[in-house]
DNA sequence: ATAAAACCTGTAGTAACTATAGGTTCAACC
DNA sequence: GGTTGAACCTATAGTTACTACAGGTTTTAT
């Protein structure tokens, strides 16, 4: 028998509140966890690695959706293989784009920290470097 | 003097809500708009460049309040010169990880798309590729 | 001049948590 | 075997960040 893991520990491993992994189980993105003897939860390691991926994703900007999606996509087998395909490609494009934006972030931050090194911030205009204009239609 | 925009060509070039528009202006993050001599308001190009920035950094995960004192930095001029580099440093942080995690997922999905193109996907785990989060360090 | 589209305020609903109340179970210690 | 305190349970209410009306006014295009 493989370690059970207690609601508890589910949140420690993961940083998440107890009452969200709850909540995940209520509303279906955790599968129902088995229970003690008493009627506590008691989470199987797969448990914990769905989890983290809900947390990372989430941390990234998916919606509960979008990670709904992505776990269906993890879950099922080979069938519906052209589906799979496409949500795939358009993950990946969504993921670019965030990289993209994260990297101009990057640039400007690390000039705004250098040259703050050296005792003044001219005039850091964050915004006239990374977000100008009108940006690039969401999906 | 410069275009004003009303508030529908913001939420256009944004791809935001004229409601989320108004939300933004009544919890302080957007500056008032003037307005016209009907009571409508009408938006500078300052208005649209910040927006821009708020709904972006919104789809990488940061909270409103996160995004309040990323502008804060914007807007603040020399003063507070330690304050401004230890925030950037604090968001470089946050946002390295961000990309990090971003590029296990496009790692992984590409995987996904290649194989399918072969007609089925053999029993692609994602989970298990990206976010094991049992027993592997965290970066 | 008029009609449709876009705007206004105010309020209520939704998504994704987060906190609290009031009670039960578990594990560790005597 | 009894007790006690941390961790757990359900159920419900509150928070954040929007989003969607309702009922009315202003713009704009004919």
């Amino acid at each position: 028998m493989s370690a059970a893991l207690t609601i508890g520990a589910m949140a420690r491993e993961t940083g998440t509140k107890v009452e969200t992994v709850r909540y995940y189980e209520r509303i279906g993105l955790l599968p129902q966890a088995g229970r003690s003897p008493g009627g506590q939860r008691r989470f199987a390691p797969d448990h914990l690695k769905r989890l983290n991926f809900i947390r990372r994703a989430r941390g990234l900007g998916f919606s509960l959706d979008e990670v709904r999606t992505l776990l269906n996509l993890a879950d099922r087998g080979e069938e519906s293989c052209d589906e799979v395909r496409r949500i795939a490609l358009e993950q990946l494009d969504q993921i670019a784009h965030k990289i993209g934006d994260l990297r101009s972030m990057q640039t400007v931050l690390s000039d705004m920290a250098a040259r703050c090194v050296g005792g003044t911030v001219p005039d850091c205009p964050i915004l006239d470097a990374l977000f100008t204009g009108a940006g690039q239609p969401r999906p």
